[in-house]
RNA sequence: AAAAGCAGCCGGAUAAUCGCGCGGGGUAAAUUAUUAUCUUGUGAGGAAAGUCCGUGCAUCCAAGGACAGACCGCCGGAGAAACUCCGGGCAGCGCGAGCUGGCGGAUAGGACCACAGAAAAUAUACUGCUGACCACCUUAUAGGUAGGAGCGAUGGUGCAACGGUGAGUUAAGAGCUUCACCAGCGAUAUCGGAAGGUAUCGGCUAGGCAACCCCCGGUCGGAUGCAAGAUUGAAUCGGACGUUUGAGGUGUCCGCCAAGUCCAGAAAAAUCGCUUAAGCUUGAGAGCAAUCUCAAGAUUAGACAGAUGAUUAUCUAUUACAUUUAUUUUGUUUGCUACUUUAAGUAAUGAAACAAAAACGUAAAAAACAGAACACGGCUUAUGAGCUGCUUUUUUUU
RNA sequence: CUCCUCGUAGCUCAGACGGAUAGAGCGUUGGUCUCCGAAGCCAAAGGCCGUGGGUUCGACUCCCGCCGAGGAGG
């Protein structure tokens, strides 16, 4: 679980970043980043969002799993780049697919640094 | 020993690092709300699942009647209630221990019963049998049958043919208030708390289907579900209908209530509801049991894009392998030894040898089904490795 | 959370208030036609009616439990 000021909560907050539709993708992991930031809300750190959908598998414990995998990799990744981490996007959403079931946890772990590596370019 | 049946248990433990939710405490900022940070405690299940039943709880309508509707259906008990549980009966299945059952009514009525078959439900038809009776004919105290009359044995199809088998009676025949046994119905007696069992007697017979409609008896205030609902705050501030000539509301109608209702747009935050309970553990008592009563004790999930995760280490349950040197246990042999007694026997303890098992050793090693979302009682379904107790059948040994 | 509907041939659908061999179109395969193909014409194969039980003489149809798919409301 990432600390509260990294959450995305609101649904309105997740269909106006599926709208603006900037996206990638990379080993079964989709990417959507949301507007970027206007000048007066710069102090406003970048919200992060999960989404795992009930048509990748039925049982709540698999996709519990994957949600966790992938939570558990981004907040590694927030941990070492020196608690500076920010974007110039105000929010991402992190879309999960069918290729993710019995991963371990390196390989998602790869997929989401080469995500957050295309990011920075 | 093998194969079964029933009941029950278990659903890993400890530790480290980095994290998350919630509660308590401290520090800092601030008018408060709160935010940041430190510390400490704590954080999924036997099914949390499916949502198939039932209940609490909440709101709205009503507190009345009729109709409609839903559900239940052998008997007794338990329970808040239940498509719940326990005990008993009956029926079916199994060699048996046991298991299964949606188990009121077909004489209130309607519908349906393909093919085959004379006939599938009013046995008035068809195919047949009879010559005792009526009638008639003739070769006339006998023989016969256009008809009447009697009969339901004959018809072999079908899941099913209006009781079955055998005997008697008869012209032929038949439950024919003739007989024996069996099935079914009714009455009486008796056992039982009841369902029901048993015995005797009686009349003389009733197709199936209600998991089709239906009938009988019984139960039920209705609707909506914690996104119920309550409080605070924010935003929007347009249109339509309506206030006794009644918008709208309750399954329908009568009746009753009734001042707001609907559409569009906007805002979508916080707190409460929220976890101390028809609950759990232990002990005692009542009961065949379900369950109930009493006493004591503990109480530590509560999220809201939704916490319980990631990476390791050690230990066990368990599995596989190797080995009898040492350890323990069991069995067999020897008869050193001991005893009884005179050439044999006995083996409690000790001794030696052999075999088996356990532990130790080495390697692997928690992997199945599965994640709380208002709570509880059931049901159903999914599921790893095993363990315990009782019972049955078969085989072998004593 | 509360409800509803549907699973039939490779695909899209019929059928049905119980009665037996479950149909149609497209597709597939073979033949015919043509110099070759398409279209046309003729024929054939392909189904345990999602799954497990029950009621019944008999179940795709009636009843119950599962599995899967889709939809509605808040």
């Amino acid at each position: 679980m990432l600390t509260k000021e990294y959450r995305l909560k609101k649904r309105t907050a997740f269909n106006a970043t599926y709208k603006t539709g900037n996206s990638c993708y990379k080993g079964g992991i989709t990417l959507f980043c949301g507007k970027v930031k206007p000048a007066e809300r710069e102090h406003i750190k970048t919200k992060i969002g999960f989404v795992v959908s009930k048509k990748i598998h039925k049982r709540a414990v698999k996709r519990n799993r994957i949600k966790r995998l992938m939570r558990e990799s981004v907040r590694l990744f927030i941990k070492n780049s020196n608690e500076s981490f920010d974007t110039k996007y105000l929010s991402l959403i992190f879309v999960a697919s069918a290729k993710l079931l019995d991963k371990n946890f390196e390989f998602v772990n790869e997929q989401i640094k080469e995500l957050m590596r295309k990011l920075y370019d």
